[in-house]
DNA sequence: TTTGTTGCAAAACATTTGCACCCTG
DNA sequence: CAGGGTGCAAATGTTTTGCAACAAA
């Protein structure tokens, strides 16, 4: 049974010291692909630098076609195969929502959950201590070792109201 | 954009009156499509039926499939029209894991999320007010009309620790 | 009779895979 | 130079759609 998808915490975590960077330098990104035990490509770099500088949650598409226009000597079976890579490792997660494209974002560093507009798509950060404490409490009650959770609350934003 | 599909409470509910009985009757059903202003088709019938006697949480390749054996003059085309209906009138919910195909419930009576174990895929069902509450008021800081959530932990299970 | 519904086949869509070539370590 | 990594194209698997025939109201 998989179901590191969902672990919006959990799973494995990187290193912390390479999480602990707020802005990433080409130099970091050839240490997570090592990190990984795997070998450094362009385009993996690429993939890495595109994740951390354009906005959050974007979808594979998305990051192929970011990169395509710089470069078009990329192919989206490689952005799909280092994204699953990058899923699998723990530096980037993958969030779903419903039947549409996964969306990746570069694994943050504090730990947030999600507010959606199901007209638009923008999508709000948000963090609830209570609520996750809550939830440790509700896993305890029934004798279960949390590891980790998916909260995704949908609505409709102020402007699409 | 559409997220009803992650719309575990929420969206549009059935009305009372048909969503209080534990166990559906032929006549039920009709009157379920009727309520939805459609047509009554013996395949609408079957496709209800089905989902009423087998277990929760099915595909809907697997519908197809078992109105299929019974009846080969049965598209899939008429179960995905279908089920989707069902599921924007709020008669059925739609739960998604991950990249898997969505799988369909009768929408349940009473609101709940699920613990799952991650080993051995026990779900344990819980509610909680307060957690609920919590959400709302997330919602209503961001601006946001809250019309659903997703909320699913995942853990350890006492036998399989 | 009128409008909604059906099955079929084809399309759409995201994602994966096979393969010959290429590049990193 | 060995073994992984790549782009391409084709395959996969799920869900949607166009359409002519058809059936419920």
């Amino acid at each position: 049974m998989d179901l590191t998808i969902h672990l919006a915490r959990g799973a494995q975590n990187p290193p912390e010291k390479l999480m602990k960077r707020e802005h990433w330098s080409h130099g970091d990104f050839k240490r997570i692909v090592r990190e990984m035990g795997l070998k450094v490509t362009c385009q993996r770099l690429a993939i890495l630098e595109s994740l951390s500088v354009g906005r959050a949650h974007v979808t594979a598409q998305e990051v192929y076609e970011s990169l395509f226009k710089q470069n078009p000597e990329i192919g989206f079976a490689t952005v799909y195969r280092f994204l699953k890579k990058l899923k699998n490792s723990g530096f980037v997660t993958e969030v779903r929502m419903g039947g549409m494209p996964a969306r990746y974002e570069l694994t943050p560093r504090k730990h947030h959950d999600h507010l959606t507009c199901s007209i638009c798509g923008k999508i709000v950060e948000f963090a609830d201590e209570t609520i996750e404490a809550l939830q440790l409490e509700i896993a305890k009650k029934h004798k279960f070792q949390l590891t980790g959770h998916l909260m995704e609350l949908y609505g409709h934003c102020e402007t699409c109201r």
